[in-house]
DNA sequence: GCGAGTTTCCAAAGCGCTTTGGGTGGACGC
DNA sequence: GCGTCCACCCAAAGCGCTTTGGAAACTCGC
């Protein structure tokens, strides 16, 4: 069923029929329900490639994902910050297109996704710290909101993140007050943006009480279950071991409270574990009583908003870039406890 | 940069740099490689509505979400195959759409989606036993892989599924060979294929030695892992509580661990615990010895399979269906032990 | 050197929609 | 009864590409 066909069986023509459901003023209100019930009946709704082609818009969003392969995993927390960005998506009748680029060629991809024209606009994902995507983009002029910040741009940009560094500032300064001296950082990669934001902060931290940090007790990798498991286990192992942990996400800090538990330690009386809580659904930090204390700020949300910004600016081109910085709450489980 | 003007640049009509670009036999190699280099050098890459309106392919998958208020958050596991499926899509130069479609109104969903016509195909997910998705999807004429299988659905269609009988009647059976008459099943929601699958095998495989399936010990829920933690303390609190427990995933095992641990027992020894491992990048089953005996069957692969054989599918219309069923590995841990 | 057969290229139609620039008919005022 | 003005509707162009149905240029054998 086309426009043309629907116009037809309604004998009027398209241009009628298109501006009837198009809630343009020059149909008058009886045809207008006329039209829209007929579609309803029949099943119509407008091819998109062809509305695309004549509108110039394509009503979908690309969101780009690195894939590298020291790094080819999905972040586990893309699922629900799609799911939150869906939504308004949804409700404003845009898709979402996802698009794994290997970030060797990222230049090319970010070209090709601009002159295939099937995105309205993007959402950057992952930004390391003197991300060039921010650059082309703008030179592409191809509206983006990124999802964190990059620390060594300049120019400006709209971006939403959360507060990565006064959450990890705030927590580890919530261990030295539990009389914590030794902190490990279990910390994700480094050349991304958070990460790296999250490190200075602990050692800013640190600093601010008078604790050198101590290359001994910081990792950074990929945030997985196992790498915490391991990078715990072998502190634990040290002459002087961390008598807490600053962990950079729950499944890692999960692998943490293995390596404690099977040490025979407790987590919360001989060793003390804060994390970051991104909430994902699947992964809720206990119910009543959070098994974690840790910094939390649920990612689901900051897809709904980056989303909203980002139709924001396609709406209204050229307007100023927007940000937004979400706090992270600290919240507090039973994991940490006053220094043994 | 579009046709008309590369092909003005050139001095060639648009056929022609047309046909060069897409490998037509018409043109000589001479021009051929004259129009490929001037396109790279001028980075024009065709628009894609304007090429989806005139072949009449979108060259693009969809991905079908089920979303609803009982089941609003996004499967962990679709990262991962995603991450499998969009590999093989960029080689043969598709896009992925994902759609998040509410299951109030999924038949309009699916028809809208069909008479927009920005997708070729379409992987289904989640399928529930009796899925009127896939007769809607014959229907409408749609090219799709289901990834995983309705049991009650007898017209044929292309499916993926893991074994997952198979995986949890052996699961039962290593269990019941190590002495363990009282096996928990947490599963997932039983309206979901895949779920009713296991207990339907459990069950069987329970009453291949003679023991009665007890309804105190099978939970089914959303696979969290809060969900894992309460089943387990509930369970482990009972008066005949249970010796082993078969988990349908690893984010919920975490939480039977959590709850075995904090009633003073020891995993493998104590009690026993069984999952299935989907694999998925951020959450290996340990590395070397794993964490957990576990049936595994790696969802990326599955990813990389069905996008294979929708492909298929769609570059050969009206062949058969394609089914393929993957079998999980039984992986021995250390979270198994003869029962105490 | 000329017709037949290839190569190589082109003009134009068409994909399904939006949108510009009219047209037509009825209500209304005088 | 006539002109004016809306309200309502339409024909046709155009979005950027593919593809059909030729046409021009080139090869070749005799």
């Amino acid at each position: 069923m086309n426009l043309k066909q629907l116009s037809e069986h309604l004998n009027l023509s398209q241009t009628t029929v298109s501006r009837a459901l198009n809630g343009y003023p020059e149909v008058s209100e009886k045809t207008r329900e006329r039209v829209q019930s007929a579609a309803r009946s029949l099943n119509y709704s407008p091819n998109a490639r062809a509305k695309g082609l004549a509108t110039g818009r394509a009503q979908a969003i690309g969101h780009v994902l690195p894939i590298s392969d020291q790094h080819e995993m999905v972040n586990p927390i893309f699922g629900d910050f799609i799911s939150g960005a869906g939504a308004t998506y949804a409700k404003a009748g845009y898709e979402v297109v996802i698009s794994l680029v290997d970030d060797q060629d990222e230049e090319n991809a970010y070209r090709s996704i601009r002159s295939r024209g099937n995105v309205d606009g993007i959402i950057v994902h992952g930004p390391r710290m003197s991300d060039p995507r921010i650059a082309l983009l703008h030179e592409l002029g191809l509206p983006f909101v990124v999802h964190g910040r990059a620390s060594e741009v300049t120019t400006p940009y709209s971006w939403l993140d959360t507060n990565n560094g006064r959450a990890f500032r705030r927590a580890t300064e919530f261990l030295m007050d539990l009389g914590h001296q030794r902190i490990a950082l279990i910390n994700g990669l480094e050349f991304m943006d958070f990460a790296h934001r999250r490190r200075v902060a602990y050692v800013a931290a640190l600093a601010g009480r008078g604790i050198a940090a101590d290359p001994a007790l910081m990792r950074t990798q990929e945030m997985t279950e196992v790498y915490g498991y391991r990078s715990a286990r072998e502190m634990l192992a040290l002459d002087a071991p961390p008598t807490a942990f600053l962990v950079s996400s729950m499944i890692t800090a999960i692998g943490v409270r293995r390596a404690i538990n099977e040490a025979g330690l407790e987590m919360g009386r001989d060793v003390s574990v804060i994390t970051h809580d991104d909430d994902l659904g699947y992964l809720k930090n206990g119910d009543e009583v959070p098994i974690f204390t840790a910094t939390r700020s649920s990612v689901r949300t900051a897809g709904m908003r980056a989303a909203q910004m980002l139709l924001q600016q396609i709406r209204t081109p050229g307007r100023p870039p927007l940000t937004q910085l979400l706090e992270a709450e600290l919240i507090i489980g039973t994991s940490t406890g006053p220094a043994p």
